[in-house]
RNA sequence: GUGGGUAUAGUUCAGUGGCAGAACGCCAGACUGUGGCUCUGGAUGUCGUGGGUUCGACCCCCACUACCCACCCCA
C-alpha cells in the first residue's frame, strides 16, 4: 500500500490477542512482586541525557551509538541547552528518581518494580526492537538497612524463578557469575589487559577491538577460534577479594537451599559499566540469537556516581517482548471465553438486549452483543466465531413469556432460562 | 553501523517476458427462529515505491523503502 502512514522502523503494533499474554505477564509480575513487598515506580521516558552518561556509561554502545537524543530547544535562551535522550533501560531512572526523593531517609529497603518501554536505535531483529519493553525491579538502600546482604541477591533471583516458573515457562537457564567490585576489578582488568597483551593478535578482529575499549567483553566472545585463548584468560573468580568471595558464596548457598537450580559462568559480564559482583542472566533457547530473556545484577556504586549518597543495589530487566515470545511457543495459555453471546431476533430487541446484558456483566460475566438486523443463523454463526460459549436468543417470544433460550454453542443443547436462572447455567 | 534473504488477495504462499492464481479466511445463497459439516456463487489486488530495458514488465536491470535472519550489542 503505498502512501499509508505504518508504524516506524523497528518498532510494532501489540495487537489482540497477543495482548492477552501481555496482560497475562503484567498481571503475574504485579500480583507476585507484591507478595515479595515490592511497589511501583514510574519514571518518565524522557531523561536527561547526562544521567544515561554518568550510570549506563559514556563508552558503551547503549551511550555512545543507541540514544535517542536531542537538544531542548523549549528552554529560555539564558540558559545552557539541556540535551534529554528516550531512556535506554529504567534503573538509570529509578536510581535518579530515589536519590531526587529522598529515599534513603526512609527506612529500611526500598523495593521497587516497573513495567514500561525503553528505546535503543538499533537494528531490529528476533526479539530486538528500537522500542521494546522491560519489566524490572531494584533494591535500593543504605548498607545499614542491609542492602549489601546476600540474601537480598539470592531473594531476587528466587523471585524471578517464581515468576518464570508461574507464568508457566519451561526450559530456562540461570547463569550467575561475580563481577567483582571497585576493590578487585582494576586488579582484575589490569591483569586481563596484560595477558590480552601478549595473545590479542591471533584473536578474531572484534576481540582486537573490545581489548581496547571493554576488555571484559572479550570473555563473552563467542568466535569458536579464540575459545582456547579465552580459557586461557586470567579469570574473575581468581581476583576476588575476600568480601566479594563470601559474598558470592552465600548468595550460591541460598540458592540451593530454596532449591534454585543456577550454572556458574565465569564468563557471563553485563554490557552497563555500573554493574558490581552479583551478575545473572536467565536465557531460553527458544529466543534465536537474543537469548537473553532477563539481566541483572548488583550496582553498589550507581548512586555515588549520579551524586547521591551512598545506596547500593540490586535489580534486573526482562525483555518483556522475549518473555512474551518464549511462553507463545513455550506454554499453552487459557484464554478466558466470551460467555455469552446475546443474540437479539429482530427489530425492537436492542433495549431487552442491552437490558441482559447489563445485568449478566454485573455478574462478571464476558457478554458480547449482536446485531438485531442479523438473521438467527448469523447471530450463532457469528457467536461461534467469537469463541462464546453460550448464546442467549432474545426474540419476540423470550420477551414475552420471559422464558430466554440459552444455547450451549459447544454442545448445540439448548434449555429455557428466566432472566435470574441465566448465570446459574452458563457457570 | 555491517552482511544475507524476502516483498503478489485479509492471511500463508505459488506463478509466467503476452488475460492475475491456489488454499484458508471473508460475504451471500441453499436454510425467512438455530451455528460448526456440506454444496453453490461472489468480492478481492496500482503484483512494496520510483526509475530503466522492451512492441509489451508482476517477471529482466538499477535505486529506494519496509520486513525477516544473522553480525554487532543487549533485555
Amino acid at each position: 500500500m503505498a502512501g499509508l502512514i505504518k508504524a516506524v522502523s523497528g518498532t510494532r503494533d501489540l495487537l489482540p490477542p497477543d495482548t492477552e499474554t501481555w496482560n497475562f505477564v503484567e498481571a503475574t509480575v504485579r500480583d507476585l512482586f507484591r507478595l515479595y513487598n515490592f511497589h511501583e515506580i514510574r519514571t518518565p521516558v524522557i531523561e536527561d541525557l547526562q544521567l544515561f552518561r554518568r550510570s549506563v556509561g559514556e563508552e558503551t554502545d547503549i551511550v555512545s551509538k543507541e540514544m535517542f537524543a536531542w537538544e531542548d530547544r523549549a528552554r529560555a535562551a539564558s540558559e545552557k541547552a539541556q540535551w534529554l535522550a528516550l531512556r535506554p533501560e529504567n534503573t538509570a531512572g529509578v536510581v535518579r528518581a530515589y536519590i531526587q526523593h529522598n529515599f534513603h531517609e526512609r527506612p529500611g529497603l526500598q523495593r521497587f518494580y516497573y513495567i514500561g518501554p525503553q528505546f535503543r536505535r538499533e537494528r531490529q531483529q528476533k526479539g530486538r526492537y528500537r522500542q521494546f519493553y522491560q519489566i524490572g525491579a531494584e533494591v535500593i538502600g543504605t548498607t545499614a538497612a542491609g542492602s549489601e546482604s546476600p540474601a537480598v541477591d539470592a531473594e531476587i533471583l528466587e523471585m524471578l524463578a517464581a515468576l518464570l516458573d508461574k507464568l508457566g515457562l519451561t526450559g530456562w537457564t540461570l547463569e550467575l557469575n561475580s563481577v567483582g567490585c571497585s576493590n578487585d576489578r582494576p586488579k582484575f582488568h589490569e591483569a586481563l589487559r596484560s595477558a590480552l597483551k601478549d595473545v590479542v593478535q591471533n584473536m578474531c578482529v572484534d576481540c582486537q577491538r573490545r581489548a581496547e575499549t571493554n576488555p571484559l567483553r572479550v570473555l563473552d566472545c563467542k568466535v569458536p577460534e579464540d575459545q582456547p585463548i579465552i580459557e586461557s584468560l586470567p579469570r574473575l573468580s581468581d581476583y576476588l577479594d575476600e568480601n566479594c568471595r563470601t559474598h558470592f558464596d552465600e548468595v550460591q548457598k541460598i540458592l540451593s537451599a530454596v532449591g534454585i537450580p543456577f550454572v556458574l559462568n565465569y564468563r557471563l559480564v553485563r554490557g552497563l559499566d555500573y554493574y558490581t559482583r552479583t551478575a545473572f542472566e536467565f536465557t531460553h533457547g527458544a529466543l534465536g540469537a537474543q537469548n537473553a530473556i532477563l539481566g541483572g545484577g548488583r550496582y553498589d556504586g550507581l548512586s555515588e556516581a549520579l551524586g547521591g549518597p551512598a545506596a547500593p543495589g540490586i535489580g534486573f530487566a526482562i525483555g518483556e517482548d522475549r518473555l512474551v515470545m518464549a511462553l507463545q511457543e513455550h506454554s499453552k495459555l487459557a484464554q478466558r471465553a466470551v460467555d455469552i453471546y446475546i443474540a437479539p431476533l429482530g427489530a425492537g430487541m436492542n433495549v431487552e438486549t442491552a437490558r441482559l446484558a447489563s445485568e449478566l456483566r454485573r455478574k462478571n460475566l464476558i457478554v458480547s452483543v449482536g446485531d438485531e438486523t442479523f438473521r438467527l443463523k448469523k447471530s450463532l454463526e457469528t457467536a461461534s466465531k467469537a469463541g462464546a460459549r453460550f448464546a442467549l436468543i432474545v426474540g419476540e417470544n423470550e420477551v414475552q413469556s420471559g422464558q430466554f433460550a440459552l444455547k450451549n454453542l459447544a454442545t448445540g443443547e439448548q434449555v429455557a432460562a428466566t432472566r435470574d436462572q441465566i448465570e446459574g447455567k452458563v457457570r
